[in-house]
DNA sequence: AGATTCGCCTGAGAGC
DNA sequence: TGCTCTCAGGCGAATC
């Protein structure tokens, strides 16, 4: 389930092969994605450079030369492999991008909650990325900023790191993961984080996905970069999947509870 | 407005 | 062997 550093890793691995690479032709071999797939977007495509490969949350965006773009995110199962060949596409392998290079990106998706969306130049902003919250990273992602938007909020924590207005590339893994390093309960209101509580939580965040992004990602089923390779951070994960085994720190048996139709497994020693 | 639930999907695994 | 059921979950839309 491809959540920031995931998404990030692809990036990292693509970009080498794609930027300044000019798009010869586009297939759709199933266009019913989380959005149907453009009619037009293989015309679109044709013939046209890609100037840039950027990341925001966890969306891909192919800016080509014109200032045009090209919106990909991976939903919960997709992939994105480079092939040295076009070869003969396997079951779900919706989409390809043939590079002049002879490179081919192909996208596949057994769940198709993915989307690839064109998104032209005279549109400044795109609905999907207008009302995300700050990059991890960004400076201005900090406890203080956590706790300003924490305020009257009754959700859980944890939901509450999940949305994408707070902040983007939280899923559920790495949630999990920084409520664990930060001590933190994921049902706790997020209005009762104290500002202390706060900058905790922040430097979690940043910090797991951080490290997450230096071990190339999560691979638990099949999350591979865009050369097939897998993650490390599975072998680092404190509580995400671990129900019912000993936490790192203290030894007691780590507690699963569902939030919002969830899987949240959490210490209840360490995390008050 | 905030909180919660639903719907979109397929594959893996459990249970019978 | 094969069926049915449950779970996995990103995130927009609908509902409370």
């Amino acid at each position: 389930m491809p959540e920031l550093p995931e998404v990030e890793t692809i990036r990292r691995g693509l970009a080498p092969a794609c930027v300044g690479q000019t798009i010869q032709e586009v297939r759709v071999r199933e266009p019913r994605l989380r959005w149907l797939v453009d009619p037009g977007l293989p015309q679109h495509l044709a013939g046209r450079r890609i100037e840039s490969l950027g990341r925001r949350g966890k969306y891909l965006i192919f800016t080509l030369e014109g200032g045009d773009r090209l919106l990909a995110h991976l939903g919960m199962s997709g992939r994105i492999r480079l092939l040295d060949a076009p070869l003969e596409p396997q079951l779900h392998d919706h989409l390809d991008l043939l590079l002049a290079s002879g490179w081919t990106l192909r996208y596949h998706d057994p769940r198709r909650f993915g989307a690839w969306l064109w998104w032209p130049a005279g549109q400044a902003t795109h609905p999907l990325l207008s009302a995300l919250g700050p990059e991890p990273f960004d400076p201005v992602f900090t406890g203080a900023y956590l706790y300003r938007r924490s305020r009257g909020r009754t959700l859980p924590l944890k939901a509450f790191l999940m949305d994408g207005k707070i902040v983007v590339g939280c899923g559920n893994i790495y949630a999990a993961e920084a409520l664990y390093r930060a001590g933190l309960r994921p049902s706790r209101p997020a209005g009762k984080l104290s500002r202390k509580e706060a900058d905790r939580l922040a430097q979690a965040v940043r910090d797991v996905l951080a490290e997450a992004v230096v071990q190339g990602g999560t691979t638990l089923r099949d999350f591979a970069g865009a050369h097939g390779e897998v993650g490390y951070f599975q072998q680092v994960l404190k509580v995400y999947g671990r129900e019912g085994q000993p936490c790192h720190r203290c030894g007691s048996t780590l507690q699963n509870l569902r939030l919002g139709n969830r899987a949240s497994v959490y210490c209840p020693r360490c995390q008050r």
